[in-house]
DNA sequence: CGATCGTTTGATTACGTTCAATCGTTGTGG
DNA sequence: CCACAACGATTGAACGTAATCAAACGATCG
Protein backbone atom coordinates (compact mmCIF):
# COMPACT_ATOMS: atom_id res chain seq x y z
CA UNK A 1 0.00 0.00 0.00
CA UNK A 2 1.41 3.41 -1.19
CA UNK A 3 2.99 5.15 2.21
CA UNK A 4 0.33 8.45 1.17
CA UNK A 5 -2.82 6.01 1.81
CA UNK A 6 -1.18 4.70 5.00
CA UNK A 7 -0.79 8.38 6.47
CA UNK A 8 -4.19 9.69 5.65
CA UNK A 9 -5.56 6.51 7.32
CA UNK A 10 -3.80 6.78 10.60
CA UNK A 11 -4.13 10.92 10.73
CA UNK A 12 -0.47 11.06 10.18
CA UNK A 13 -0.63 9.74 14.73
CA UNK A 14 1.98 7.56 15.25
CA UNK A 15 2.24 3.84 16.34
CA UNK A 16 0.88 3.43 19.69
CA UNK A 17 3.23 1.18 22.14
CA UNK A 18 1.69 -1.55 24.65
CA UNK A 19 2.43 -3.28 27.38
CA UNK A 20 1.87 -7.11 27.79
CA UNK A 21 -1.64 -7.71 28.63
CA UNK A 22 -3.47 -5.16 27.60
CA UNK A 23 -6.78 -6.20 26.29
CA UNK A 24 -7.28 -4.32 22.73
CA UNK A 25 -10.87 -5.02 22.20
CA UNK A 26 -13.46 -7.69 23.06
CA UNK A 27 -16.16 -9.83 21.70
CA UNK A 28 -19.48 -8.45 21.26
CA UNK A 29 -17.81 -4.74 21.60
CA UNK A 30 -18.99 -2.48 18.41
CA UNK A 31 -15.98 -2.97 16.11
CA UNK A 32 -14.77 0.58 15.94
CA UNK A 33 -11.12 -0.31 14.37
CA UNK A 34 -8.35 -2.26 13.33
CA UNK A 35 -5.18 -2.75 13.95
CA UNK A 36 -1.97 -3.44 12.28
CA UNK A 37 0.55 -5.08 14.22
CA UNK A 38 4.56 -3.21 13.93
CA UNK A 39 6.06 -5.91 16.63
CA UNK A 40 5.25 -7.80 19.63
CA UNK A 41 2.38 -10.31 19.21
CA UNK A 42 -1.31 -9.89 19.50
CA UNK A 43 -4.22 -12.79 20.51
CA UNK A 44 -7.20 -12.78 19.20
CA UNK A 45 -9.45 -15.52 21.46
CA UNK A 46 -13.20 -16.15 22.24
CA UNK A 47 -13.99 -17.03 25.38
CA UNK A 48 -16.68 -19.75 25.24
CA UNK A 49 -19.93 -19.86 27.15
CA UNK A 50 -18.67 -22.41 29.74
CA UNK A 51 -15.59 -20.11 30.01
CA UNK A 52 -12.99 -22.08 28.13
CA UNK A 53 -10.78 -19.56 26.20
CA UNK A 54 -9.79 -20.58 22.81
CA UNK A 55 -7.20 -18.95 20.93
CA UNK A 56 -7.52 -18.27 17.48
CA UNK A 57 -4.66 -16.49 15.95
CA UNK A 58 -1.88 -15.34 17.16
CA UNK A 59 -0.34 -12.02 15.39
CA UNK A 60 2.65 -10.54 14.91
CA UNK A 61 5.06 -7.62 12.72
CA UNK A 62 3.32 -6.92 9.87
CA UNK A 63 -0.10 -8.98 10.56
CA UNK A 64 -3.32 -7.10 10.28
CA UNK A 65 -6.20 -8.31 12.25
CA UNK A 66 -9.75 -7.11 12.94
CA UNK A 67 -10.40 -5.45 9.32
CA UNK A 68 -12.97 -7.65 8.40
CA UNK A 69 -15.20 -7.40 11.93
CA UNK A 70 -15.81 -3.47 10.96
CA UNK A 71 -18.28 -4.81 8.15
CA UNK A 72 -19.93 -7.81 10.16
CA UNK A 73 -22.96 -5.99 11.93
CA UNK A 74 -19.75 -3.91 13.53
CA UNK A 75 -19.49 -6.35 16.66
CA UNK A 76 -15.91 -7.81 16.69
CA UNK A 77 -16.47 -12.07 16.55
CA UNK A 78 -13.89 -12.44 19.42
CA UNK A 79 -10.91 -10.98 21.76
CA UNK A 80 -7.66 -9.01 20.89
CA UNK A 81 -5.01 -8.58 23.86
CA UNK A 82 -1.45 -8.80 23.55
CA UNK A 83 1.03 -10.98 24.81
CA UNK A 84 4.20 -8.93 24.77
CA UNK A 85 4.48 -5.40 24.80
CA UNK A 86 4.18 -4.42 21.26
CA UNK A 87 3.66 -1.36 18.90
CA UNK A 88 0.23 -1.25 17.07
CA UNK A 89 -1.41 0.87 14.29
CA UNK A 90 -4.80 1.55 15.38
CA UNK A 91 -7.04 2.53 12.17
CA UNK A 92 -10.75 4.10 12.86
CA UNK A 93 -13.29 2.57 10.45
CA UNK A 94 -15.10 5.72 10.03
CA UNK A 95 -12.08 6.68 8.49
CA UNK A 96 -11.37 3.99 6.72
CA UNK A 97 -14.63 3.95 5.41
CA UNK A 98 -14.34 7.23 4.19
CA UNK A 99 -10.79 6.77 2.13
CA UNK A 100 -12.42 3.26 0.83
CA UNK A 101 -15.08 5.22 -0.94
CA UNK A 102 -12.43 7.59 -2.66
CA UNK A 103 -10.03 5.14 -3.66
CA UNK A 104 -11.37 1.40 -4.46
CA UNK A 105 -7.99 0.21 -5.01
CA UNK A 106 -7.52 0.20 -0.75
CA UNK A 107 -11.09 -2.15 -0.65
CA UNK A 108 -9.21 -4.75 -3.14
CA UNK A 109 -6.17 -4.60 -0.89
CA UNK A 110 -8.46 -4.91 2.13
CA UNK A 111 -10.07 -8.17 0.77
CA UNK A 112 -6.38 -9.42 -0.34
CA UNK A 113 -5.94 -9.50 3.60
CA UNK A 114 -9.21 -10.89 4.02
CA UNK A 115 -8.24 -13.61 1.50
CA UNK A 116 -5.03 -15.00 3.46
CA UNK A 117 -6.78 -14.92 6.85
CA UNK A 118 -10.19 -17.32 5.17
CA UNK A 119 -7.16 -18.94 4.29
CA UNK A 120 -5.02 -19.07 7.39
CA UNK A 121 -8.32 -20.64 9.30
CA UNK A 122 -8.82 -23.23 6.55
CA UNK A 123 -5.27 -24.03 7.15
CA UNK A 124 -5.94 -24.67 10.62
CA UNK A 125 -9.16 -26.39 10.79
CA UNK A 126 -7.93 -29.07 8.03
CA UNK A 127 -4.79 -29.44 10.88
CA UNK A 128 -7.44 -29.84 14.05
CA UNK A 129 -9.19 -31.90 12.18
CA UNK A 130 -7.07 -34.76 10.47
CA UNK A 131 -3.39 -33.68 12.17
CA UNK A 132 -2.31 -35.39 15.44
CA UNK A 133 -0.72 -33.32 17.99
CA UNK A 134 3.03 -34.30 17.41
CA UNK A 135 2.51 -33.38 13.88
CA UNK A 136 0.82 -29.93 14.55
CA UNK A 137 3.47 -28.74 16.56
CA UNK A 138 5.78 -30.47 13.95
CA UNK A 139 3.34 -28.08 11.38
CA UNK A 140 3.98 -25.19 13.69
CA UNK A 141 8.14 -25.67 13.87
CA UNK A 142 8.26 -25.67 10.13
CA UNK A 143 6.16 -22.42 9.32
CA UNK A 144 8.03 -20.89 12.55
CA UNK A 145 11.69 -22.18 11.29
CA UNK A 146 14.07 -19.20 10.13
CA UNK A 147 14.03 -20.32 6.48
CA UNK A 148 17.60 -21.86 6.51
CA UNK A 149 19.63 -23.96 4.24
CA UNK A 150 17.72 -26.89 4.97
CA UNK A 151 20.21 -27.94 7.41
CA UNK A 152 20.24 -28.10 11.41
CA UNK A 153 18.10 -24.68 12.48
CA UNK A 154 17.31 -23.10 15.99
CA UNK A 155 15.11 -20.74 17.00
CA UNK A 156 13.23 -19.74 20.14
CA UNK A 157 9.76 -19.90 20.71
CA UNK A 158 8.05 -16.07 20.59
CA UNK A 159 5.40 -16.81 23.59
CA UNK A 160 4.42 -19.14 26.58
CA UNK A 161 4.20 -22.92 25.52
CA UNK A 162 0.52 -22.57 27.18
CA UNK A 163 -0.53 -20.11 24.69
CA UNK A 164 1.01 -21.90 21.77
CA UNK A 165 -0.59 -25.16 23.12
CA UNK A 166 -3.93 -23.40 22.99
CA UNK A 167 -3.67 -21.71 19.58
CA UNK A 168 -2.64 -25.62 18.45
CA UNK A 169 -5.77 -27.02 20.05
CA UNK A 170 -4.59 -28.83 22.88
CA UNK A 171 -3.70 -28.41 27.05
CA UNK A 172 -0.32 -27.61 27.79
CA UNK A 173 0.40 -31.49 29.80
CA UNK A 174 -0.83 -32.66 25.78
CA UNK A 175 1.68 -30.18 24.10
CA UNK A 176 4.39 -30.82 26.38
CA UNK A 177 4.16 -34.59 25.48
CA UNK A 178 3.82 -34.08 22.09
CA UNK A 179 6.84 -32.20 22.00
CA UNK A 180 8.80 -34.80 23.42
CA UNK A 181 7.97 -36.99 20.88
CA UNK A 182 9.51 -35.29 18.20
CA UNK A 183 12.61 -35.65 19.88
CA UNK A 184 12.11 -38.94 17.49
CA UNK A 185 11.93 -36.21 14.26
CA UNK A 186 15.20 -34.22 15.36
CA UNK A 187 14.17 -31.76 17.53
CA UNK A 188 15.74 -31.30 21.00
CA UNK A 189 14.30 -28.42 23.15
CA UNK A 190 15.94 -26.89 26.02
CA UNK A 191 13.62 -24.18 27.76
CA UNK A 192 12.58 -21.65 24.81
CA UNK A 193 14.92 -23.22 22.48
CA UNK A 194 14.58 -25.19 19.92
CA UNK A 195 16.65 -27.01 17.58
CA UNK A 196 15.34 -28.55 14.25
CA UNK A 197 18.29 -31.26 12.65
CA UNK A 198 16.45 -31.52 9.48
CA UNK A 199 13.21 -29.37 8.29
CA UNK A 200 12.95 -31.59 5.24
CA UNK A 201 12.45 -34.34 7.53
CA UNK A 202 9.91 -32.92 9.68
CA UNK A 203 7.72 -31.70 7.08
CA UNK A 204 7.80 -34.99 5.79
CA UNK A 205 6.32 -36.13 9.50
CA UNK A 206 4.01 -33.43 9.62
CA UNK A 207 2.52 -34.23 6.50
CA UNK A 208 2.34 -37.97 5.61
CA UNK A 209 3.58 -39.89 8.44
CA UNK A 210 0.57 -40.80 10.68
CA UNK A 211 2.69 -42.86 13.61
CA UNK A 212 5.75 -44.95 12.42
CA UNK A 213 7.99 -43.88 15.35
CA UNK A 214 9.97 -46.86 16.48
CA UNK A 215 10.39 -47.90 19.89
CA UNK A 216 14.65 -48.03 20.66
CA UNK B 1 -26.84 -5.09 -3.79
CA UNK B 2 -29.03 -3.92 -6.61
CA UNK B 3 -30.36 -5.81 -9.47
CA UNK B 4 -29.01 -3.88 -11.80
CA UNK B 5 -25.57 -4.72 -10.12
CA UNK B 6 -25.91 -8.47 -10.43
CA UNK B 7 -27.17 -8.05 -13.86
CA UNK B 8 -23.49 -6.18 -14.62
CA UNK B 9 -21.65 -9.36 -12.93
CA UNK B 10 -23.59 -12.22 -14.71
CA UNK B 11 -23.28 -10.50 -18.13
CA UNK B 12 -26.98 -11.15 -18.19
CA UNK B 13 -26.36 -14.59 -18.16
CA UNK B 14 -29.05 -16.75 -16.64
CA UNK B 15 -27.71 -19.34 -13.97
CA UNK B 16 -26.30 -22.37 -14.71
CA UNK B 17 -27.80 -25.55 -13.24
CA UNK B 18 -25.29 -28.31 -12.20
CA UNK B 19 -25.91 -32.57 -11.71
CA UNK B 20 -24.83 -33.98 -8.05
CA UNK B 21 -21.18 -34.93 -7.59
CA UNK B 22 -19.64 -32.14 -10.37
CA UNK B 23 -16.54 -30.62 -9.51
CA UNK B 24 -16.66 -26.74 -9.79
CA UNK B 25 -12.74 -26.20 -8.99
CA UNK B 26 -10.04 -27.64 -7.46
CA UNK B 27 -7.26 -26.53 -5.06
CA UNK B 28 -4.43 -24.59 -6.46
CA UNK B 29 -6.50 -24.06 -9.69
CA UNK B 30 -6.24 -20.03 -10.75
CA UNK B 31 -9.26 -18.74 -9.23
CA UNK B 32 -11.02 -17.18 -11.96
CA UNK B 33 -14.25 -16.93 -10.57
CA UNK B 34 -16.66 -16.95 -7.69
CA UNK B 35 -19.86 -18.45 -7.41
CA UNK B 36 -23.71 -17.26 -5.63
CA UNK B 37 -25.53 -20.68 -4.81
CA UNK B 38 -29.46 -20.29 -5.84
CA UNK B 39 -30.50 -23.50 -5.25
CA UNK B 40 -28.66 -27.11 -4.07
CA UNK B 41 -25.81 -27.55 -1.84
CA UNK B 42 -22.20 -27.46 -2.25
CA UNK B 43 -19.12 -28.62 -0.45
CA UNK B 44 -15.94 -26.80 -0.09
CA UNK B 45 -13.37 -29.19 0.71
CA UNK B 46 -9.72 -29.98 1.25
CA UNK B 47 -7.54 -33.39 0.11
CA UNK B 48 -5.09 -33.64 2.70
CA UNK B 49 -1.09 -34.36 1.30
CA UNK B 50 -2.06 -37.69 3.08
CA UNK B 51 -5.29 -38.45 1.05
CA UNK B 52 -7.36 -37.32 3.39
CA UNK B 53 -10.90 -35.15 2.60
CA UNK B 54 -11.89 -32.21 4.70
CA UNK B 55 -14.67 -30.61 4.45
CA UNK B 56 -14.66 -26.98 5.29
CA UNK B 57 -18.11 -25.99 4.82
CA UNK B 58 -21.17 -26.86 3.00
CA UNK B 59 -22.71 -23.86 1.46
CA UNK B 60 -26.96 -23.72 0.04
CA UNK B 61 -29.01 -21.15 -0.98
CA UNK B 62 -27.91 -17.42 -0.38
CA UNK B 63 -24.54 -18.24 0.12
CA UNK B 64 -21.49 -16.75 -1.85
CA UNK B 65 -18.38 -18.79 -2.08
CA UNK B 66 -14.44 -18.51 -3.32
CA UNK B 67 -15.10 -14.75 -3.93
CA UNK B 68 -12.42 -14.15 -1.53
CA UNK B 69 -10.13 -16.65 -3.34
CA UNK B 70 -9.59 -14.51 -6.23
CA UNK B 71 -7.57 -12.27 -4.28
CA UNK B 72 -4.99 -14.22 -2.70
CA UNK B 73 -2.31 -15.07 -5.19
CA UNK B 74 -5.10 -16.04 -7.97
CA UNK B 75 -5.38 -19.78 -6.32
CA UNK B 76 -8.45 -21.53 -4.71
CA UNK B 77 -7.40 -23.18 -1.26
CA UNK B 78 -10.00 -25.53 -1.34
CA UNK B 79 -11.81 -28.04 -3.93
CA UNK B 80 -15.39 -27.39 -4.58
CA UNK B 81 -18.20 -29.64 -5.16
CA UNK B 82 -22.26 -29.91 -6.00
CA UNK B 83 -23.50 -32.83 -3.57
CA UNK B 84 -26.82 -32.83 -4.99
CA UNK B 85 -28.35 -30.88 -8.01
CA UNK B 86 -27.99 -27.19 -7.64
CA UNK B 87 -28.27 -23.73 -9.51
CA UNK B 88 -25.45 -21.51 -8.98
CA UNK B 89 -24.57 -18.33 -10.46
CA UNK B 90 -20.87 -17.83 -11.74
CA UNK B 91 -19.43 -14.63 -11.77
CA UNK B 92 -16.10 -14.45 -13.60
CA UNK B 93 -13.17 -12.33 -11.92
CA UNK B 94 -11.92 -10.57 -14.53
CA UNK B 95 -15.49 -8.85 -15.21
CA UNK B 96 -15.91 -8.79 -11.15
CA UNK B 97 -12.20 -6.68 -11.09
CA UNK B 98 -13.58 -4.19 -13.58
CA UNK B 99 -16.93 -3.52 -12.19
CA UNK B 100 -15.06 -2.88 -8.51
CA UNK B 101 -13.38 -0.06 -9.64
CA UNK B 102 -16.36 1.43 -11.31
CA UNK B 103 -18.53 0.50 -8.01
CA UNK B 104 -16.62 0.66 -4.76
CA UNK B 105 -19.92 -0.31 -2.48
CA UNK B 106 -19.41 -3.54 -4.28
CA UNK B 107 -16.32 -3.66 -2.92
CA UNK B 108 -17.76 -3.38 0.70
CA UNK B 109 -20.45 -5.74 0.24
CA UNK B 110 -17.55 -8.30 -0.66
CA UNK B 111 -16.17 -7.64 2.47
CA UNK B 112 -19.21 -7.83 4.37
CA UNK B 113 -19.60 -11.61 2.46
CA UNK B 114 -15.61 -12.27 3.37
CA UNK B 115 -16.11 -11.00 7.13
CA UNK B 116 -19.09 -13.72 7.18
CA UNK B 117 -16.87 -16.19 6.78
CA UNK B 118 -14.26 -15.33 8.43
CA UNK B 119 -16.83 -15.31 11.39
CA UNK B 120 -18.25 -18.74 10.56
CA UNK B 121 -15.24 -20.13 10.28
CA UNK B 122 -13.93 -19.26 13.59
CA UNK B 123 -17.20 -20.62 15.05
CA UNK B 124 -16.18 -23.94 13.40
CA UNK B 125 -12.05 -23.33 15.21
CA UNK B 126 -13.90 -22.83 18.68
CA UNK B 127 -16.33 -25.44 18.37
CA UNK B 128 -13.93 -28.32 17.48
CA UNK B 129 -11.46 -27.79 19.88
CA UNK B 130 -13.67 -27.64 23.04
CA UNK B 131 -17.22 -29.07 21.58
CA UNK B 132 -17.57 -32.95 22.06
CA UNK B 133 -19.37 -34.63 19.16
CA UNK B 134 -22.75 -35.09 20.81
CA UNK B 135 -22.35 -31.08 21.31
CA UNK B 136 -21.30 -30.34 17.99
CA UNK B 137 -24.35 -32.46 16.67
CA UNK B 138 -26.74 -30.40 18.50
CA UNK B 139 -25.10 -27.06 17.80
CA UNK B 140 -25.56 -28.16 14.10
CA UNK B 141 -29.25 -28.75 14.92
CA UNK B 142 -29.97 -25.86 16.29
CA UNK B 143 -28.48 -24.17 13.61
CA UNK B 144 -30.28 -26.02 10.74
CA UNK B 145 -33.59 -25.87 12.56
CA UNK B 146 -36.38 -23.87 10.98
CA UNK B 147 -37.46 -21.23 13.34
CA UNK B 148 -40.23 -22.42 15.22
CA UNK B 149 -41.97 -21.18 18.32
CA UNK B 150 -39.36 -22.70 21.13
CA UNK B 151 -41.61 -26.01 20.87
CA UNK B 152 -40.86 -29.68 19.37
CA UNK B 153 -39.54 -28.80 15.74
CA UNK B 154 -39.24 -31.76 13.07
CA UNK B 155 -36.73 -31.06 9.98
CA UNK B 156 -35.05 -33.30 7.65
CA UNK B 157 -31.38 -33.46 7.23
CA UNK B 158 -30.30 -31.51 4.16
CA UNK B 159 -27.74 -34.14 2.90
CA UNK B 160 -25.86 -37.16 3.97
CA UNK B 161 -25.02 -38.27 7.10
CA UNK B 162 -21.15 -39.08 6.23
CA UNK B 163 -20.61 -35.79 5.19
CA UNK B 164 -22.36 -34.15 7.93
CA UNK B 165 -20.00 -36.34 9.81
CA UNK B 166 -17.09 -34.59 7.80
CA UNK B 167 -18.04 -31.24 8.21
CA UNK B 168 -18.28 -31.84 11.43
CA UNK B 169 -14.72 -33.36 12.34
CA UNK B 170 -15.60 -36.55 13.36
CA UNK B 171 -15.93 -40.21 11.39
CA UNK B 172 -19.66 -41.52 10.14
CA UNK B 173 -19.20 -44.27 13.25
CA UNK B 174 -18.61 -41.29 15.54
CA UNK B 175 -21.36 -39.33 14.31
CA UNK B 176 -23.70 -42.24 14.54
CA UNK B 177 -23.28 -42.75 17.78
CA UNK B 178 -22.97 -39.43 19.35
CA UNK B 179 -26.66 -39.03 17.55
CA UNK B 180 -28.01 -41.75 19.08
CA UNK B 181 -26.66 -40.40 22.32
CA UNK B 182 -28.76 -37.21 21.65
CA UNK B 183 -31.90 -38.81 22.45
CA UNK B 184 -30.97 -38.50 25.89
CA UNK B 185 -31.59 -34.54 25.08
CA UNK B 186 -34.87 -35.04 23.32
CA UNK B 187 -33.01 -35.75 19.51
CA UNK B 188 -35.11 -38.69 17.95
CA UNK B 189 -34.12 -39.99 14.46
CA UNK B 190 -35.83 -42.02 11.53
CA UNK B 191 -33.69 -42.08 8.50
CA UNK B 192 -33.41 -38.63 7.46
CA UNK B 193 -35.48 -36.85 9.96
CA UNK B 194 -34.77 -35.62 13.21
CA UNK B 195 -36.98 -34.08 15.81
CA UNK B 196 -36.16 -32.08 18.15
CA UNK B 197 -38.59 -31.58 21.42
CA UNK B 198 -36.90 -28.53 23.35
CA UNK B 199 -34.88 -26.70 20.91
CA UNK B 200 -33.65 -24.28 24.03
CA UNK B 201 -33.15 -27.18 26.39
CA UNK B 202 -30.59 -28.49 23.11
CA UNK B 203 -28.91 -25.29 22.63
CA UNK B 204 -28.04 -25.56 26.35
CA UNK B 205 -26.50 -28.79 26.15
CA UNK B 206 -24.60 -27.84 23.08
CA UNK B 207 -22.98 -24.69 25.40
CA UNK B 208 -23.01 -25.29 28.52
CA UNK B 209 -22.97 -28.93 29.33
CA UNK B 210 -20.39 -31.01 29.63
CA UNK B 211 -22.02 -34.33 30.02
CA UNK B 212 -24.15 -35.24 32.61
CA UNK B 213 -26.47 -37.26 31.16
CA UNK B 214 -28.12 -39.66 33.51
CA UNK B 215 -28.26 -43.46 32.76
CA UNK B 216 -31.66 -44.70 32.07
C1' DC C 1 -32.47 -61.26 -6.97
C1' DG C 2 -27.91 -59.89 -6.02
C1' DA C 3 -24.84 -55.87 -5.71
C1' DT C 4 -23.80 -51.61 -3.91
C1' DC C 5 -24.04 -47.83 -0.92
C1' DG C 6 -24.97 -45.49 3.36
C1' DT C 7 -25.69 -46.36 8.02
C1' DT C 8 -25.52 -48.73 12.30
C1' DT C 9 -23.53 -51.68 15.81
C1' DG C 10 -19.79 -54.17 18.19
C1' DA C 11 -15.06 -54.79 20.09
C1' DT C 12 -10.74 -52.92 20.60
C1' DT C 13 -7.26 -49.51 20.48
C1' DA C 14 -5.11 -45.02 20.79
C1' DC C 15 -4.91 -40.40 21.76
C1' DG C 16 -5.56 -36.59 24.49
C1' DT C 17 -7.71 -35.03 28.82
C1' DT C 18 -8.03 -34.79 33.62
C1' DC C 19 -6.39 -34.74 38.15
C1' DA C 20 -2.40 -34.55 40.80
C1' DA C 21 2.27 -34.04 42.15
C1' DT C 22 6.86 -32.29 41.25
C1' DC C 23 10.46 -29.35 39.53
C1' DG C 24 12.74 -25.03 38.30
C1' DT C 25 12.70 -20.25 37.83
C1' DT C 26 11.37 -15.81 39.16
C1' DG C 27 10.17 -12.35 42.20
C1' DT C 28 8.89 -10.58 46.68
C1' DG C 29 8.82 -9.56 51.52
C1' DG C 30 10.58 -10.45 56.13
C1' DC D 1 20.09 -12.54 51.86
C1' DC D 2 17.21 -16.10 52.16
C1' DA D 3 12.60 -18.18 52.66
C1' DC D 4 8.60 -18.67 50.42
C1' DA D 5 5.03 -17.90 47.37
C1' DA D 6 3.70 -17.83 42.43
C1' DC D 7 4.00 -19.31 37.97
C1' DG D 8 5.22 -22.10 33.95
C1' DA D 9 6.55 -26.47 32.59
C1' DT D 10 6.99 -31.28 33.12
C1' DT D 11 5.79 -35.93 34.58
C1' DG D 12 2.76 -39.67 36.23
C1' DA D 13 -1.56 -42.42 36.55
C1' DA D 14 -6.27 -43.10 35.42
C1' DC D 15 -9.90 -42.03 32.63
C1' DG D 16 -12.87 -40.97 28.60
C1' DT D 17 -13.85 -39.98 23.94
C1' DA D 18 -13.40 -40.85 19.37
C1' DA D 19 -10.85 -43.64 15.86
C1' DT D 20 -10.15 -47.99 13.94
C1' DC D 21 -11.22 -52.48 12.33
C1' DA D 22 -14.87 -55.47 11.33
C1' DA D 23 -19.41 -57.10 10.60
C1' DA D 24 -24.25 -56.68 9.74
C1' DC D 25 -28.22 -54.25 8.34
C1' DG D 26 -31.51 -51.86 5.26
C1' DA D 27 -32.59 -49.43 1.18
C1' DT D 28 -31.90 -48.58 -3.56
C1' DC D 29 -30.85 -49.85 -8.18
C1' DG D 30 -29.66 -52.49 -12.06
Amino acid sequence: MPAEDTLSLTGNRSPQAYERGVTLFRQGEPASAFFVVLSGWVKLYRITPDGHEVVIHVFTKGDTFAEAAMFLGGRYPASAETVSCARLLRIEASVFRMRIRENPELALSMLASASRHLKSLITQIEQIKVRSAPQRIAEFLIEALPQGDGGPTTFELPFEKALLANKLGMKPESFSRALSKLRAHGVTVDKETVRVEDPDKLQNFAVYEADDMVPQ
